[in-house]
DNA sequence: TTATGGAATCGTAACGTTACGATTTACTTC
DNA sequence: GAAGTAAATCGTAACGTTACGATTCCATAA
């Protein structure tokens, strides 16, 4: 019960009583061998149940069918950003189907970004890679492109290194957050970031501002922090708003953890969502309008990021001629409420 | 600027005056070279940075140093099912401390189970799979047994094959959960499954009928009920349930997502959960307890249940002389309430 | 001095694939 | 019928690694 290894170019060949090259030519439909012949080869290799041997092909040609996404995955057993989940699945989906295999890479919290990705690139086992959680003056583009090699980022740097990035457009989204929550009568908007000093929370900073602006209210430092990625550190930082002297009536929140962070805090202090302060929230899982009976959600398809990505790689890695592209994805804003009866 | 590939073996060879096979093996801490030599090849690897290239690796040894799990991929768009992301996070994080990489494979909804197996196998580019969903006379084992190819399974199939397995002890948490409904003096106990025939469903079913017998109940089908994997599905089952003439005073959740479901459907029925109907949810992700203010959680850690399945798995490849082992993971019960601080 | 034996190192082959130049076959044209 | 040409096919080499048998070297014993 040994196990059995499928079919290869040379047992197809004996059986057909042809050469090696010429079953190799025939089966990626090269043009120099005669149609019957493919044909016929082509039917021998599906019934004598034929896969490439990936090994071989990569050692030859020196791609070797997978990508590799970086990711910051939770190693300390606390909830881990669920974002990443819609991520993870475009990605790997979008790979499925061009035919190449995703795998992840989690950065290690006390280690250097650039070891880790360092690592991956000698491995020598991908053909590309996916970087994210960029900062303004990220080192890894630079790097990636002395060594020439093919990668794309998700979100952006301020590095003017030509790739490919997949962004969202965080400071639209701010922006329209807080001027619906304006709309709404809210005169203290309290705006909610994940992390100090990152591309994103810059962006969401400034399409904020630029709504209060509009809106003829006042900048107030105190009502800006940025509470991590756990719902603990969420529900801490929005205690402390409430308890200002002056508290917000509006909050937009970073993602679907800040959001249940808020919601519990605001229980605490005895407060209705909706009623006493307003909320705003960016959602790429579909899970918040479930548990937001509010004005709404900006949902965010991190699944089509994730498929853009890939896609952008794969582009990257095989016509490198093409000009890298820019993308700047959107949210679609969903009104809630228990009569909402979407999933 | 081309692409700059790392050292070779043959590299290090000339550079040292000695062939390669003896760097090969001085690399690898073979027994039959001179301490000195090792020492001194080992320096040089280190100082021309050399990485063991994996697709010649891979073609002399059949050993890819990938693992691949085959996970069910929402490919719809609709929210996904977010256990997935701890048992992801603890495989890839396990795999890559192992010296592995993992890749996830998804299934295609509309395809036989077992294609998209052979898809994987076939490919040549992975040591060994970790298949997921069994159901009771799954027919995977016994194919990659027959192959002779590596795996483990989460959870048990009733498919007569040593191999090994992680599972989740889903009949005492399902027990457990029940009996605890009925200590809150639940008459009429309700249970959420998730789909028809799996093993998952049958050992929780088991479960609770034990614990309704033990606490003088009656079993009722009308109160039992697979709901699939969506919100939407849970909460137009849980309404269901509450229209009944004689509505459940307790439901044990499926996951995280049935619990969500359930509470929008009582929310729109004007009922409060833990009074009117008491709750109990097995969770995997800790979000249960932010959203659910009840008897409590069944908290399952599928990052560990990842690990688990990674470490057995790499056992197999590596050791394949060892027993397969069979390892049942527990709850932690933890109550919850508004007035818990923890995480 | 010559066997003996063990330690250290070397050379060759092979894994499956593809690129490239060489070779055969068949057909056209003079 | 011979020469020329295009189409079709073939043989060889190479990617980087490791397994295996062969070989060298040196110290010790006969």
């Amino acid at each position: 019960m040994s196990r059995q290894s499928p079919a290869n170019l040379s047992q197809i060949a004996r059986h057909l009583g042809l050469s090696v090259t010429t079953v190799s030519r025939a089966l990626k439909n090269g043009p120099e061998v005669h149609p019957d012949t493919r044909a016929k080869v082509q039917a021998a290799a599906a019934e004598m149940g034929y896969v490439p041997n990936l090994a071989g092909r990569a050692l030859r040609t020196g791609r070797t069918g997978n990508l590799t996404a970086i990711l910051p995955l939770e190693t300390q057993g606390s909830l881990s950003d669920i974002a990443k989940l819609p991520l993870i699945e475009g990605m790997t989906l979008a790979a499925q189907q061009a035919g190449y295999a995703l795998s992840v890479a989690s950065t290690i919290p006390e280690e250097d970004p650039q070891s880790g990705l360092l690592r991956v690139l000698n491995s020598g086992s991908t053909d590309g890679v996916i970087i994210t959680r960029m900062v303004s003056d990220d080192p890894r583009p630079a790097l990636l492109r002395a060594r020439g090699f093919p990668f794309v980022a998700f979100g952006r740097s301020e590095v003017a290194i030509a790739h490919s990035c997949i962004d969202i457009a965080n400071e639209d989204i701010a922006q329209d957050a807080t001027t619906r929550l304006a709309a709404a009568s809210c005169r203290c908007i309290a705006l909610q970031l994940l992390v100090l000093d990152d591309h994103v929370s810059k962006m969401r900073l400034l399409g904020y501002r630029h709504a209060l602006k509009s809106a003829g209210l006042d900048f107030r430092p105190d009502l800006v922090g940025h509470s991590g990625y756990t719902i603990a550190a969420s529900e801490a930082w929005v205690s402390r708003l409430l308890a200002l002297p002056e508290p917000p009536d509006g909050l937009v929140c970073a993602n679907e953890l800040g959001l249940m962070g808020a919601l519990v805090a605001l229980r605490r202090a005895g407060l209705r969502a909706g009623r006493e302060v307003q909320l705003i929230v960016r959602d790429s899982t579909g899970l918040s309008r479930h548990v937001l009976d509010d004005i709404g959600v900006h949902f965010v398809d991190l699944t089509l990021a994730g498929r853009l990505l890939v896609e952008a790689l794969i582009a990257a890695i095989e016509r490198p001629e093409e000009p890298p592209v820019h993308t700047l994805l959107g949210a679609r804003f969903d009104p809630v409420g228990v009569s909402d009866p979407s999933d």
